[in-house]
DNA sequence: CTATGTGAATTTATTCACAGCA
DNA sequence: TGCTGTGAATAAATTCACATAG
């Protein structure tokens, strides 16, 4: 709505948009102070900037990826990270043929510099490596000091209660809707 | 723990395992029946099938994918799918490159032959392409019979409100960890 | 008039505590 | 003794209602 060059929204547009309510949308708005104008609505710009600077999504982000298959070649050339402040910055692979190319203007490296990501100032990883490299991945990224990953396999990985893991499991996302769709 | 031949489990120990309490446990199984053993817990494979039964999992379930770019042959080379009792049973494209070649012995299809999906009795769809194509393929696969779609562009799709529609967002979810990081 | 921000009321979810069964 | 199943107690989220500001 900002790039289309709509300057404010009302917390019922708000709520419509997200298939929520404008009750919903204005208490948890006040959680965080008030910044809307009585009578016309948020200004938009102003709205994402409280938003990101209350998500930590205001000081841009770098990220790491590892595993540079299909899954991890899609993820490079997914457009959405722009949006919230992410910059995938390296990409890793096992595979030496692989290793020095490129991929979106990134050139891939080899899976033993991970280590490098502690100098680089790298604190996130995403990791679209098979399944059962899965757990010496993320114990590799932790060591070098990445403190969040995002993780596209379905199995549990075991690390430091510190670092914060975000699953998406592809087949868990399908799994629900049998049953919505049974629902009517 | 079924296929590792594990018999039952307490609901202190399934807490563990997925982060929560055994109240929560307990609580939520009683909506739907008791059937666990005071004094040893729950019978595994007993478990899965109420489960499953409750989720509307049980009956097996097809499902089309459209687009088989990265992110779609990641998709179809997913093993996790199984577990949910899916199966991917068509894949589609509109590059006349890849019709008829296979992937993972699906046959690749082109997009325009979407309506035999009715005939084929298939209410799941998968859509893995560009951001620009998502609606297009979206009322496709709608007018086609399918129901239930998962949706992986960052995008809103207008559809009926019959169908049920998934969206992962990779973006979105990476976006979580700055907060949860900064949490300690 | 329109739309926010927020106490109060209501609804929903979580946690507790314990009777009862294997 | 160990663990389930469930009413009761507590906590949290949602909804309402309205005073107030542009």
């Amino acid at each position: 709505m900002s790039e289309q060059g709509r300057q404010s929204i009302s917390s019922r547009d708000l709520a419509d948009y997200l298939g929520l309510n404008s009750y919903q949308i204005r208490k948890d708005f006040s959680y965080f102070g008030s910044f809307g104008k009585p009578g016309v609505g948020y200004n938009i710009k102003k709205l994402i900037k409280r938003i990101d600077k209350i998500l930590k999504l205001d000081s841009g982000h770098k990220a790491a990826l590892v595993g540079v298959g299909n899954l991890g070649s899609a993820v490079l050339a997914y457009g959405g990270f722009k949006t919230y402040g992410f910059d995938i910055v390296a990409a890793f692979d096992s595979n030496p043929k692989k290793i020095g190319r490129k991929a979106m203007n990134i050139t891939i490296e080899d899976v033993s510099k991970i280590q490098s990501l502690k100098k680089r100032n790298i604190r996130l990883g995403i990791i679209a490596v098979p399944h059962n490299a899965v757990q010496q991945t993320a114990d590799a990224l932790v060591k070098a000091g990445v403190e969040g990953l995002l993780n596209f396999s379905p199995c549990c990985i075991t690390v430091s209660n510190k670092i914060k893991i975000i699953t998406i499991d592809i087949a868990q996302n399908l799994a629900c809707l049998p049953y919505y769709m049974s629902a009517g």
